[in-house]
RNA sequence: GGGCGAUUAGCUCAGUUGGUUCAGAGCACUUGGUUUACACCCAAGGGGUCAGGGGUUCGAAUCCCUUAUCGCCCACCA
């Protein structure tokens, strides 16, 4: 059989996912086995991977295959999520290059668009996430509109409902002009722009003066109420009680006082907007003000308007300053640099705006999931600097808006029977709502007919904070075996831009409907960016196709490109050469197989060379079990990489190999075939979370395997003591070897041409590698010796002395100033360490053992200086 | 405006409670190599006042203060 010496991942990868897959190995049931749990943060369902999934999805996959080798049962639930928003815009987009308008469809007719849609490109990304080779338990992908999961959302808004917890209430929102919705202030985000600064006077009725204000939105002029003044601006003392005239609208208003007024800032006059700014709602609430909306939902004004009634905002934001400047009150325009509130979807300019919405009470809920993070530590956050920015948002929590304007999306249960603002109920059904509303307004004669559902969809994340208990039908049926035996999940991995959206509110969820946590640990991975540290977007083009990266690379180089530095929280740099380094390193495993599998194994005798390389990684390899295992404990998964990497490429290959490899057409003594052969197994183990579809395939060329005996669901490496004093002399030995390649290397003698060593052990180093040494420096001969040898070039390896003795003398000038130079260094740092014991604070004050490791240092350094100024002598 | 975090080799980052193993890793770089597992390779090297300044200490990349730069989160100043 001839194996090619290029890995080839393209014809590999798809032929074990579907054995993967056909027998059933992502598939969980519960059983007797401790769970492992992870729910998929749910992408869009319109969506298609991005650099940003492959991240995420990738440390997923890890994890679950990981537990998965350690016997656990582990159960990685996948789906997908509505998003009403970012759906319902991609739909309405659609049907508007087909000439449909989204307002002349009913309901029913859009909803249909809506579901074509989702089945025609619903589940793309679940697809992708398979070449990736993420082992999901398929056959429990959910939907956050599956009926079930509608279910479930509208028992619990049902629920709070009747806990007194959701209310309805005409408010000051944000409303998203393009999307014609409201947004929670979590969709709301605050981008830096300059804009003009407008400073216009306000006539004061009966008089001739004038009183000057200053807007960003002259167009809110038409909505003006009021003009305010600090009242204890004593500038504008002559204008208490008294009306201005409102210029284009020429309304009469009064100025009022109020201490919100901040005398330094503009004018220190404002005017007040109640329908269209927070600030002058509040203010306008106190002083009884009259509230004027100017805008329709697409935020074009009114017929508060007048005669820009019709305009876009934009536009008559333009149109009223030139009107305000031709009436002659514009007295100037400055640039000013704030913060406007942008929606997180549409990216359009929020408008404040008055509504009828319906609010979920947050203050109590929130409690328990303080506590579980901040106080009794039952959620641990990775990177823990995130607790700062977790407390900081609940402590400051303030109701969430659920209720949106769109039709993708559970409908709000709420029942309106009359035309009272109080007249509605809220039921799962019309049905059931019939009742209530009879029993609440004791009247028999209401029929089913008189019943009108609230439009209003409810926000996608209030389904979506409910995932891991809905998933497994814990809010329908709240003991069934499933949600017992899966929750709390584990561990959560997602991105920190949506903590407040959905990991906090899951908390919450968590503790409101179970009582319990959701999840453990949550994994916040960072940003995906370029090497320019660009965020990766569609726009800028910079974002590489992850389809074609995993043609170019195999899904495992790409796997390991993304995972080799990408420390938890931290942004990721993305260079398609570590894609590239990630392929490379499968090469190399793959090469080790072959080198491996050609060996002929004959009946012979074990070289001592091997016996004790076997033994030396053994411990080796427990060693680093034992890092591995700390850094999983760390989710520090690119440190887990890193140091399997190490352990394969340099201590498996670069050393353990070379050290057993038989010469040329010798075959190998079985021993250590089979030795070598099971910590290859090992090796694959621990590499397998990272890079799936390579050790499967080795793991199955190495000899004939059943179903059960997969490496999917091998059992993980056993932890055992490692023998700490062998890694120690072998590192000496790795020591002497690299000197002798320095030598080979200066003088240009080839590694075939074997040659002589001779040791000074001043050291007393142990013996046990020197078979080792003389197989991998090509030594014909190591002898020990009690005196230097002339004529020899020279290496020194802590206070041992090596020489290889040179046919024809050796260089003795080069010699010379080598040892010279060496002698300088280590004269020099002899000089620091006696500076430090010479200082008695040092000598009383510092520990034990860091005294006596300096007197050892100074110790070592004068034997060094000893020898090295005797071979000066010699050569002399 | 408030808060948090960062600044260590050309690049991306480790560096846990100040002291053996503290100045490290991977990549990149330089030099040499057609050894029959692998050039997606092997071997040997070079490279950092730990952002600047001050302080505490016998001792600081590590603790404190300060300056600078960058990033993130939160916030209704027209």
């Amino acid at each position: 059989m001839s194996i090619p010496s290029q890995y080839d991942a393209t014809n590999v990868e798809g032929k074990w996912y579907d054995y993967w897959m056909k027998h059933n190995y992502f598939h969980s049931v519960p059983d007797e086995r401790e769970p492992y749990t992870i729910v998929i943060p749910p992408p869009n369902v319109t969506g298609v991977l991005h650099m940003g999934h492959m991240l995420n999805n990738t440390i997923q996959d890890v994890l679950i295959r990981r537990a998965r080798l350690q016997g656990k049962n582990a159960c990685w639930v996948p789906g997908t999520d509505h998003a009403s928003i970012a759906t319902e815009a991609k739909v309405v987009e659609k049907l508007k290059k087909q000439g449909i308008n989204k307002n002349d469809l009913t309901r029913e007719e859009f909803l249909t668009h809506a579901w074509d849609w989702t089945h025609e490109y619903g589940g793309v990304i679940l697809e992708q996430l398979k070449k990736l080779g993420c082992s999901c338990d398929w056959n429990r992908t959910k939907f956050t509109m599956d009926d079930d999961m509608n279910e479930g959302v509208i028992k619990v808004f049902i629920d709070l409902y009747n806990k007194g917890l959701i209310y309805r209430g005409y408010r000051m929102v944000n409303w998203d002009p393009v999307a014609k919705t409201t947004l929670s202030d979590e969709e709301v985000n605050h981008v830096e722009r300059t804009d003009k600064l407008y400073y216009v006077k306000y006539r004061i009725e009966n008089e001739d003066g004038f009183v000057t204000i200053a807007t960003t939105r002259p167009e809110t002029i038409l909505g003006d109420t009021a003009v305010c003044i600090n009242p204890n601006d004593e500038r504008f003392a002559h204008l208490r009680g008294k009306h201005v005239i409102v210029p284009i609208c020429n309304r009469i208003v009064p100025i009022i006082e109020d201490d919100y007024v901040d005398i330094e800032f503009g004018t220190g006059c404002l005017k007040i907007t109640p329908a269209h700014d927070v600030n002058d709602k509040e203010i306008g609430d106190r002083h009884n003000l009259e509230v004027i909306d100017i805008l329709n939902d697409d935020a074009s004004l009114n017929s508060y308007g007048l005669h820009h009634e019709g305009k876009g905002r934009v536009v008559a934001r333009k149109d009223v300053a030139k009107e305000l400047e031709d009436l002659g009150i514009l007295v100037k325009i400055e640039d000013i640099t704030h913060k406007v509130g942008t929606s997180e979807r549409t990216h359009a300019v929020i408008e404040p705006r008055l509504s009828d919405q319906w609010f979920l009470k947050m203050k109590d809920l929130v409690k328990p999931a303080i506590q579980a993070v901040l106080v009794d530590g039952d959620i641990k956050l990775f990177p823990k600097k995130f607790e700062n920015t977790y407390r900081h948002w609940m402590e400051n929590i303030r109701d969430w808006n659920i209720s949106r304007q769109l039709l993708w999306g559970q409908q709000i249960p709420a029942y309106y029977y009359g035309d009272g603002k109080n007249d509605f109920v809220v039921a799962k059904n019309k049905e059931e709502a019939l009742k209530l509303a009879q029993e609440k307004t004791e009247d028999r004669r209401l029929k089913i007919e008189d019943l009108k559902q609230d439009k209003d969809a409810l926000d996608t994340w209030f389904s979506s904070w409910l995932w891991p208990m809905s998933v497994f039908d814990g809010i329908r049926n709240p003991e069934n075996d499933e949600i017992n035996y899966y929750y709390p999940t584990n561990d959560l991995v997602t991105g920190p831009d949506i903590l407040f959206f959905w990991v906090a509110r899951m908390i919450v969820a968590g503790y409101e409907f179970k009582g319990e946590k959701p999840f453990s640990n949550v994994y916040l991975t960072g940003l995906v960016r370029d090497k320019q540290r660009r965020k990766m977007s569609k726009s800028l083009g910079n974002s590489p196709d992850a389809l074609k990266l995993i043609a170019d690379f195999g899904a495992d180089g790409v796997r390991v490109g993304l995972l080799l530095s990408a420390a938890a929280g931290n942004d990721l740099m993305f260079d398609e050469a570590l894609c590239q380094q990630g392929k490379a390193f499968g090469n190399k495993i793959w090469n080790a197989f072959r080198l491996i599998n050609g060996w002929e194994v004959a009946d012979i005798e074990q070289p001592e060379s091997s016996r004790i390389a076997i033994e030396w990684y053994q411990s080796k390899f427990q060693k680093v079990l034992l890092e591995i295992e700390d850094h999983y404990s760390k989710y520090r998964l690119s440190d887990v990489l890193m140091a399997t990497y190490k352990l394969i490429w340099d201590d498996f290959c670069s050393w353990l190999l070379e050290m057993v490899k038989p010469t040329y057409q010798q075959p190998i003594d079985k021993a250590t075939f089979a030795a070598i052969i099971t910590i290859l197994e090992d090796n694959l183990k621990l590499l397998h979370p990272f890079m799936p579809f390579l050790t499967e395939e080795i793991w199955q060329h190495i000899s004939e395997r059943t179903p059960e005996q997969a490496l999917i669901i091998a059992k993980w490496p056993e932890g055992k003591p490692a023998n700490k004093k062998l890694i120690a002399e072998f590192d000496f030995a790795a020591e002497v070897i690299s000197g002798i390649r320095t030598i080979r290397k200066q003088k240009n003698i080839a590694f075939k041409d074997s040659i002589e060593l001779f040791v000074l052990n001043n050291d007393n180093t142990s013996k046990t590698f020197d078979v080792v040494i003389s197989k991998l420096g090509n030594i014909s001969a190591l002898h020990y010796t009690d005196t230097k040898v002339d004529g020899a070039l020279t290496f020194r390896v802590k206070s041992n002395e090596y020489f290889v003795p040179m046919q024809g003398g050796i260089d003795v000038e080069a010699e010379i100033a080598k040892l010279t130079e060496e002698l300088n260094y280590t004269e020099g740092f002899l000089k620091s360490v006696q500076k430090k014991l010479a200082n008695e604070r040092f000598v009383a004050g510092a520990p034990e053992q860091v005294v006596a490791s300096e007197k050892k240092k100074e110790a070592d350094a004068l034997a060094k200086i000893e020898t090295l100024n005797a071979s000066l002598a010699s050569l002399k």
